[in-house]
DNA sequence: ATGGTAGCGGTGCTA
């Protein structure tokens, strides 16, 4: 059972890119964020040929998530439960596998910068509803994953260059603490989970030679609740994408669970 | 110190 995450940055410029890598890595569930098009303008064809269930919820231009299945899934939001939103970055499903339910939500975090602004005020914001929404699923004890890109840089370890990000919303002390206040429910953090190393990055910057240079930051992340960490197996940052034609400035991220 | 790139949509915003 593969969980996975990926912004995809525009999901028509991508769909080659995605089904590509949904047939290499065939995931059972995937996230995917930034699909900057309408739910009529998703190319569902392509992907329900490869086997899966596909649930969208779009807006023209920007935002967009989405999650694909290979299992029969119910949707159960769209839209954050208890936060009035026009920005489409939040999506929940139930996933039936044999034998047992996972519960999904696919998350796409504002940036917020400029910080401090009302751009900020939105990001925390957002941190705060979803903090709260998760409390409340925390109690049903089921599998739980939080995926998707959190535009939130952890901890140091997580950015080639610290000290270049001091000032940036990814970064500051208060949306590292947001972050860590969820977290702190009952969370693991998958990939950390498996691996205490520096520069396990998930996107690089189109600017600047960003990727040539690995300037990297890590800020897409599955959140496991306590029944989900007990069966993670296994955990992977494919980032081979990155060095496509055309890629995507993020790279899949996933999660094996038992 | 600045701008560097990509996507959308047809200009400047978002990232």
């Amino acid at each position: 059972m593969i969980i996975a995450t990926f912004n995809v940055n525009s999901v028509r410029q991508r769909i080659e890119h995605l089904t590509r890598w949904l047939q290499a890595r065939a995931p059972d569930i995937v996230c995917l964020q930034e699909l900057k098009c309408v739910d009529d303008a998703f190319p569902r064809a392509e992907i329900e040929a490869l086997g899966y269930n596909v649930a969208t919820h779009g807006q023209k231009t920007f935002n967009g998530v989405a999650i694909l299945s290979r299992h029969p899934m119910e949707i159960e939001h769209r839209g954050l439960p208890g936060f009035e939103d026009e920005q489409a970055r939040y999506i929940e499903a139930v996933v039936s596998v044999p034998g047992e339910a996972i519960r999904v939500c696919g998350i796409y975090f504002p940036n917020g910068n400029p910080a401090p602004g009302p751009k900020y005020d939105y990001k925390l914001a957002f941190m705060k509803a979803l903090t709260a929404h998760a409390e409340a699923l925390l109690k049903h004890e089921e599998k739980l994953v939080i995926a998707g890109d959190y535009n939130i840089i952890p901890e140091p370890r997580d950015v080639k260059f610290p000290e270049a990000w001091v000032s940036d919303a990814l970064f500051l002390p208060e949306s590292r603490a947001a972050y860590r206040r969820l977290l702190n429910l009952g969370f693991t953090d998958a990939i950390r989970a498996q691996s205490d190393a520096a520069g396990l990055y998930t996107f690089w910057d189109y600017q600047a030679g960003a990727w040539q240079r690995n300037n990297g930051i890590r800020i897409d992340h599955l959140l496991l609740s306590p029944r989900a960490a007990d069966a993670l197996k296994e955990t992977g940052i494919d980032k081979d994408l990155r060095a496509e034609e055309k890629p995507s400035d993020h790279v899949p991220v996933w999660c094996r669970l038992g």
